[in-house]
DNA sequence: TATATTTGATAGTATTACTATTATATTTGA
DNA sequence: TCAAATATAATAGTAATACTATCAAATATA
């Protein structure tokens, strides 16, 4: 048992990693492998032969490669809205939670002592790298009804409540942080492989600044 | 030859698709295929098959589907250009040309009955689906080198320029603009299959009255 | 008409994405 | 504590994919 549990969407797994020694071992070298080699040059086969065991062992715990990813990413997702909670108490102005949001977005992260299992770090890295490719698919409206999309939905929720309270006539809320989520991953994708496309060459501080800037003015009343 | 020639990297093709009658029915089908069925469901013997001709002939025009997927998104950015251009040729200030280029990245797209074998509308759904796909893989930064995303940053450039046009100070027009260029994506994806990361139940109207005011908003000098 | 180029037809290989089977551990619970 | 249930390791096998190679027929070009 952790001292502290992210819950995934039952859907997203065949058999739960989260409670044996060897599914634990399945998420910590998958998450190291898709960040070394990228998620296309994964296989399962290579996932047994780095956790000590076989093909059909990861096969137990997820149907396919694109089911684990999903199962990674919504754990960060999960585990991000947990971090957030956590740092928003500590705050009291809307304005200050949303700031602090994106920091968490943006900047590196710590490893987590409670999850020895994950490193946040590394896992973080993979969602910049990954993240989208698990809903542009054609089985996008089958996975959505099971639940693929619910961290990224959730925390797209709290952060435009926010923004509601800054200004309860604001129009676009979901817009706005479904853009403002993704563009955090992609600046800091750009930045490291496409720095033409964005202006943060002085690094993760100026992303997180031109992303206050942009939903702060977009929210204001004027 | 064509009333209109798109150009794209030679480095995107093995031998211009745009030079023979086979070449063009590859692009053609390939577009249909893909926007059909998803990326990841076709192969070059399909395309072969829907082309009445084989997979080597695909293989002679292109190394594999990743190169061909690019090319067809690096032609879509070409256009897009090619149409930016004429239309801004028809308006005076910044403003109105950005509110402009804003609208033809999320409006469909009719026909350029100059180009015959391409359909437009469809290459743009395609890119809708597909588009990040081209550069989130460990292949990237070769690939940069190679031309693969310059007609993306093209655009990102030439936005970026009217950006400063209104304001010179703005310090961060390539972040803006590949950001609004990613969201005007992403929303259409959005607003179709998970509506609740968006707020354009209304339609793609609406779409454009979120992106121009976060793009007006993020730029106005205060 | 000779030559070069493009295409079509076919074959073959290594890898991937699974499914299935069975023997052996390990855990559970009566 | 012993039997039953479950989990895992080891192995084999299949269909599809992503190519590469060969060669003859068709077509264009000089």
């Amino acid at each position: 048992m952790n001292a502290l549990n992210i819950s995934v969407s039952t859907k997203l797994y065949n058999k739960n990693p989260e409670e044996t020694d060897l599914g634990k071992r399945i998420l910590s070298k998958s998450i190291e492998l898709m960040e070394d080699m990228g998620y296309e040059h994964v296989t399962f086969k290579k996932i047994g032969l780095a956790i000590e065991s076989t093909e059909a062992s990861v096969y137990r715990y997820f149907q396919n490669k694109h089911q684990l990813l999903a199962y990674l990413i919504n754990w960060y997702w999960g585990w991000l809205e947990v971090k957030m909670a956590q740092e928003f108490m500590m705050l009291n102005s809307a304005e200050d939670k949303l700031k602090r949001a994106i920091e968490l977005l943006v900047l590196p992260m710590d490893e987590d002592e409670r999850i020895p299992h994950i490193d946040e770090g590394t896992l973080q890295r993979l969602v910049v790298a990954e993240y989208p490719k698990i809903y542009l698919t054609k089985e996008v409206d089958a996975e959505n009804e099971e639940g693929y999309f619910l961290g990224y939905k959730r925390i797209c929720d709290t952060l435009g409540n926010l923004a509601l309270q800054i200004n309860p006539d604001y129009k676009y809320p979901h817009s706005l942080f479904s853009t403002v989520i993704s563009a955090a991953q992609s600046q800091q994708f750009f930045t490291e492989h496409l720095p033409r496309l964005s202006d943060a060459a002085t690094g993760r501080e100026a992303i997180v600044e031109f992303l206050t800037e942009m939903t702060l003015n977009s929210i204001q009343k004027r």
